[in-house]
DNA sequence: TATTTTTGCTTAAACGTTTAAGCAAAAATA
DNA sequence: TATTTTTGCTTAAACGTTTAAGCAAAAATA
């Protein structure tokens, strides 16, 4: 029974003696068909099993109704929740997506582009990889005058929409919440600071420090990749220090993890000791012995905004895209491993 | 300098004067076009900024050199690294992928399915989710007369390729193990029975329990959805027994790290009262207070193999699809839940 | 009833490639 | 030198849709 022969238009234009573009205007609800017409060809095309060739319509429209979506990785509660609430609201709007992973490479970012666009997608929608500083790809994409909307981690200079939180203000809510529990002696492990976001951390948490009159040393500002391995590595700096730190404020929960391996190696009491606050509200956080403070991105509102940022787009396209930025405010769980018992 | 209008084939032919045929078979590199006509043409392309239109190409050969990828979810580590793995060996072959998540839901993999049918793809690769008994969707893609590929969660009853893990002998190695390690009452939280894997599992623990003359009782074998949630709520059930056990074995992490937390919070000593075996190797097994013991899949080796399954069907369509399964054999990590201190 | 508008289609061309078939010129062979 | 083969292209059609333009018949309007 396999027909391999796929059902086109012209079948089903043959069985009932009409014209293809009868057929396809049937198909499309056009409104100069009958009904009587648009219902006989319904049932003609599903007894053939007709299953619409979306190659051949989006060439001729120009459109394929599919965005490409780019993260630096799949396998991050973070990217992952987005990727889900991007794709709800695309698919009510009859667009279907296409996942890539750039696994925090540069290079990698850039043939996923290039895929993307071979595709001939209607938009993209991105977080950049850690390793990106030249933009030439994006603006790439730019150039071709489809949209390009960024998330989490993105770059003015390409003057495109912007979804994301605010974290500066992010940074001074950590700060304040770790004086309230009686910190003095706040340490940092930030990001890279050639990304816009951690650098931003970075300025928030410069700025808070000063507020509150801390001490801004420079041993307790650690710039870091972020990893397990690497937040391990400079959680063993700040305790190698003669004057430790009786708080750390980690910019990614993965190296906050790793710091709070080397915590519970060395017996140190958390929060008491040394007190600790992530940041991306990772499944795991609530996990681990003991859970550890972090900061929620509402990953459900920036993929809710970036699709419809990418609609408002595609649906406006004589208007220019400039830089427009969406800041949503963050939102700081609070649990055991920065929460002083009194 | 936006340039809208985009480049085709035809404005390189009008720029050297020659056929869009011929500029076709340059950029394909066809033996019957000269090298010098060749390097014309690729010099052109490049200065106009050209850019294939795959739609179009696609339209023409029949084949989109894409392959769709549906997964129960992608924030699973399990999962992600498969994907990547396939993506690595289809990228050097020239096809590309469009993931997919159905989010363990039917319906969404039916809508999945349909998504990529519609674009055409030339071939899928698929874990099926949970809620999945129907395999009509997946007929439909086998009446397509294009590839199906299944890895981890797959059904015989399709007689197409499948990739997965020996699930009936893991269950083996799991029990011996704690037996060695002098598990006397050994329980099994398991996966839905209806699906393969999980039924699997459960005939292995049935089996090896009885190969070691243990107790094979009823309340010590209950069927799981295997989320966070359920895993508190079936180890909760076992420690209402009056004759606990003092080993369980987890069909996967997630509801091991539910049944995790609920020992802790009863102050229960892991390993030395009950140990705890899950399944998956999820990372945070490592990250835990105690570590989790668990089965590795072989994530990467399952990618790989689903892939060249795929390209060897691909370039051999006269060859029928029938039942044809690589089981590779899984690894055993022991970690600090189920390794009893002499 | 004569004219205009609407309805319900058809015809033909197009989207941007690829490819089978063919042909003249050049090169190789006899 | 005559014949065959190879080279390097062109021409034309096709993939499966969509859509602008058009036309006859039916319906609405004057």
């Amino acid at each position: 029974m396999r027909n391999k022969k796929k059902t086109t238009i012209k079948d089903i234009a043959s069985v009932l003696n009409i014209s293809p573009a009868a057929v396809s205007k049937a198909l499309n609800d056009d409104s100069r068909i009958s009904a009587k017409t648009k219902e006989a060809v319904k049932k003609v095309a599903k007894d053939l099993n007709y299953q619409p060739n979306h190659l051949a319509s989006a060439l001729r429209k120009g459109k394929s109704n599919l965005v490409g979506v780019i993260v630096p990785r799949t396998n991050s509660n973070f990217f992952s929740s987005v990727i889900q609430n991007i794709e709800e609201v695309l698919n009510k709007e009859g667009y279907n997506i296409i996942i890539t992973q750039s696994n925090e490479s540069y290079k990698k970012e850039c043939s996923n582009i290039d895929t993307l666009l071979f595709t001939q997608v209607d938009g993209i929608i991105a977080s950049m990889a850690n390793e990106t500083v030249k933009l030439d790809y994006f603006e790439k994409v730019k150039s071709k005058g489809i949209p390009l909307i960024l998330f989490d981690r993105g770059e003015n200079d390409l003057n495109v929409d912007y979804i994301g939180i605010n974290d500066y203000d992010s940074s001074h809510m950590i700060v304040e919440h770790l004086v309230q529990q009686g910190c003095k002696r706040i340490a940092h492990i930030g990001g890279y600071r050639h990304t816009r976001i951690f650098n931003n951390r970075i300025r928030g948490y410069i700025d808070a420090i000063k507020k509150h009159h801390l001490p801004l040393d420079e041993a307790l500002l650690i710039e870091s990749s972020l990893t397990i391995e690497d937040g391990r590595e400079k959680m063993t700096q700040l305790l190698a220090l003669e004057n430790r730190p009786d708080a750390v404020y980690v910019a990614g929960d993965y190296a906050a993890l790793g710091s709070l391996q080397v915590l519970n190696e060395n017996n140190i009491n958390i929060p008491n000791d040394i007190a600790l606050v992530g940041f991306g509200n990772e499944p795991f956080t609530s996990m681990v012995t003991p859970t550890i403070s972090s900061i929620d991105q509402h990953s459900t509102e920036i993929g809710k905004q970036a699709a419809l940022t990418f609609l408002e787009r595609v649906n406006n396209p004589e208007i220019k895209q400039t830089l427009n930025k969406k800041i949503l405010d963050a939102e700081l769980i609070v649990r055991d491993s920065s929460n002083v018992k009194k």
